[in-house]
This record gives C-alpha cells, sequence and structure tokens, in this order.
DNA sequence: TGCAAATAACTGACCGGTCAGTTATTAATA
DNA sequence: TATTAATAACTGACCGGTCAGTTATTTGCA
C-alpha cells in the first residue's frame, strides 16, 4: 500500500535551491530533442516535477531558461581546457594530440555535446546564446590550440602554415564526425569510434595523406 | 503619380504556373534567417507578392513548404557533383584538390549554403528533411569522394589510410570555417577566404604538418 | 510541548495574443 | 456566364505568462 511507510515522499521540498539546476536539466533535455520553441513550458514543468506557475517562480521568461542553461553549462569550461593545453612543452605535437583527444572526449559525452548543438541550432533565434557560447568557450578554447601551432611553427617541429587556418584543418573532422552520426545517422561501417578517427586524423595531419617516397608514385 | 501609365502592374497574375517556385524562394529567405517555427506564413505569401490564402493553393501545410523547398534545391546537386568526381584519373591529388575547390566554391554561395543550414537546424523537428538530404546529396557525394581516396591508396599514391575516415579530416575544415563564421562570427584576422583556407589544407592533407626532415626538430 | 499566526513553496485555472489553416466573396479570364 | 485565381475575413487551437488561492513548513507565544 502506498503510503503505509513514513515519510516516502515529501510534498514539498523546502529551502530550494536546487530547484533552479532541476528546472535547467530537464530543460536541457527537452530543447535537446525538440528545440526551442517546440518545447512548452509546462512540458519543462511536469519533467521537472512541477507546475507550470512554479518554473515562473525561478525564471522570469522562458528564453531566461535557455540562457541559463547555456551559462551554467559553459562557465566552468574555460578553466579546465586552458589548464591543459598551456602544460605542454617540448614537441608540440603531443599538445595538440592531447587536446584533440580531450575534445573529441568531452564532445562523445551527450550531455556535454547536448549544449553546443543547441547553440548552433538557437543561435540566430537567440543571439544572445552564440554570444555567450563564443566568449566563454570559443575565445578562449580556439586561441589556445592556434597558440600551440603557432608555437610549434616558430620552434621548427612545423612547416610555416597559417595557424589561425591550420586550426579549422585540425578540429574540422571532429565536427563532421559528429554532425554526420547526429544529424544524419550516417557512421563508419566499422562504427562511430572516436579514437580511431582520431588516430587517423593525427596521421595524415602530421605526415600526410602523400606516401612516402619509395612505394608508387611515379 | 503612381498608377498613371497604363498597365504599371497587373494586380492578378493568372495561370501561375510559376506561383510554387516564388512561395518557395520567399520561404527560404525567410526560413534562413528566422528559422522554421519563427516564420509565420503571412511573411511568405507577403514577400512573394501573395495572400496567405493562395499560398494554400500550392502547398497543402506549411511543412509540405519545407519539404518542397528542400527538394527543390537538392535534386539536382547529385548529377553536377557526380559528374566532376568520375573525371580524374591519374595522380588522385587533382581529383580531390578540386572536389575540394568546388565543395567549397558552392558552399560560399548563400543561396546555396542556405539550404544544408536549414537542413541541419530542423532535422529533429522535420527528419524528413535530413532523410532526403542524406539521400539525395550526402549518400551520393560522399561515398563519390571516398572511392577518390581509396582509388589513391589503391594506386599507392595514399599511405594506408582508412578512406572512410579520411573522407571527415577532408572536408571537415570547410564546416567548421563556415560555422564560426555564420554562426560565431568568427573569422581569421585576414578575412575570410575560402581560397586561402582550401590551400593551406591541401598542404596539411598531403604533405603533412610537420616540417620536412632538415629544419628544426631534435 | 501544543497551538496559532506567518510565510514560503506551489498549483492550476485563466487571459490575451498569435497563427496555421478554412471559407465566403470578389476579380479576372475565356 | 462559367470557371478559375486570388483575397480578406474568420476560426479555433495553442501557449506563454499571470495570479488568486492552497498546502506545507516555520516561527512565535503560551
Amino acid at each position: 500500500m502506498p503510503g503505509s511507510e513514513k515519510s516516502v515522499a515529501p510534498k514539498f521540498r523546502r529551502r530550494a535551491d536546487d530547484r533552479p539546476d532541476e528546472v535547467l536539466d530537464a530543460a536541457l533535455e527537452l530543447f535537446a530533442d525538440q528545440g526551442f520553441a517546440n518545447t512548452k513550458v509546462e512540458q519543462i514543468a511536469k519533467r521537472a516535477g512541477l507546475s507550470k506557475g512554479t518554473v515562473y517562480l525561478y525564471f522570469p521568461s522562458k528564453q531566461a531558461i535557455i540562457e541559463a542553461l547555456v551559462r551554467r553549462a559553459v562557465t566552468p569550461v574555460a578553466e579546465r581546457a586552458l589548464a591543459h593545453a598551456g602544460a605542454f612543452a617540448g614537441d608540440p605535437r603531443n599538445g595538440i594530440s592531447a587536446a584533440l583527444r580531450q575534445l573529441a572526449h568531452g564532445l562523445a559525452d551527450v550531455r556535454i555535446l547536448a549544449i553546443p548543438k543547441l547553440v548552433v541550432r538557437e543561435a540566430a533565434l537567440v543571439p544572445e546564446l552564440a554570444q555567450m557560447y563564443r566568449h566563454e568557450v570559443l575565445d578562449r578554447v580556439l586561441p589556445a590550440i592556434e597558440m600551440l601551432i603557432q608555437r610549434g611553427i616558430d620552434a621548427g617541429y612545423f612547416r610555416q602554415v597559417d595557424a589561425n587556418l591550420t586550426l579549422r584543418s585540425l578540429i574540422g573532422p571532429i565536427l563532421v564526425h559528429l554532425m554526420l552520426a547526429d544529424v544524419f545517422d550516417i557512421s563508419p561501417p566499422e562504427g562511430l569510434s572516436f579514437d580511431r578517427l582520431i588516430e587517423n586524423h593525427l596521421t595524415i595531419l602530421f605526415d600526410g595523406l602523400s606516401a612516402p617516397e619509395q612505394v608508387g608514385a611515379p
């Protein structure tokens, strides 16, 4: 019989400091697979175990929810990424490999990937999202990687390429890999493995696609 | 005085075989910068010089518009792309370079780029879009490029890489380049030039990032 | 301790605006 | 005049946001 135990489920959870987070968690899942416009506030409320009105106790508007969502996810990213990037001395290939692997590893986590996906999808409608993501994530992470490349060039490890453009050659494949799989359901025959992608990519990146001199080219 | 000329602007344009196309043109522009959900049918109508009701003479629903839109844009792509890709014999580097340049050139055109952007944004909501785009474009273009790579490997021009994964290394940078510029307004200091990106990328792709043996590495 | 009074957390019915889709009517053409 | 193209007015569902009221929890006081 339900209710026969004592203190089964507290109806109210007082001093709800963590209510906002619960709302954001619920909203993230819904936004992620329905988009912002198609998610009703009442859905968010229900999934968070609340009523619609209560949501408005914590957030002034629906848009405020998505903004808070991104802000929460995005702020801690910066520190972590930067800390790692700076740590590598010597051959910058190691640093770049590590950075790439870490990036791929992070984005393999659905909960993390959901945020940039959301930002990209809703950027045109809510420019604040793109701005925030750029400021908090991209403007910190990208220059860090670019500096790694530049350092490699200056130290004579790399050829004289444009570091900023090379950055794109570096991270691009991860993006396509994700987009093909996620949006179009296209994976490599052997399955979607980031590790294999990264290793293959690093091979090409550092040593090129062309065969070493001896083999077969005329 | 407006209206003083004779037959200035015909109020009605009868027997409009090209009306559907005009509606699609209008819808594309609006969808592209407001998204599907935020575009009202009446906006589309107004931009096409029509009234809302007339739109429903040609399309049964709003969703039918976006589907027709993508279908129209997507169908002719296949032939063109395939024709070019098959044409290259000899060193497959030429074929790949050409394919990449052509791809980049095409996507530099805003009218063309608008379609995949739209598809990606609305894919979750209207899976038919993603399906159609995949079937008509990706499933034809990607294998063609992959075959180019595989041919290069078999003929001994390229090292023994995974062609399917390498495909991603190949086209990835174009995607990031576009996304950074378009969504986040991040361009290289010297300006968004696809040509420079492609040349830089091809350098790395074929010959690698690492410096040739002599220069500086210990 | 027991018992109000006070307040914090929460609810759900409701309002107003919006918008996809429909229909009654008018204009053009043959 | 008959037919078709086009319109403008209309409808009804839907949804973000509000608010008067309810329920749980805490506080003050005896």
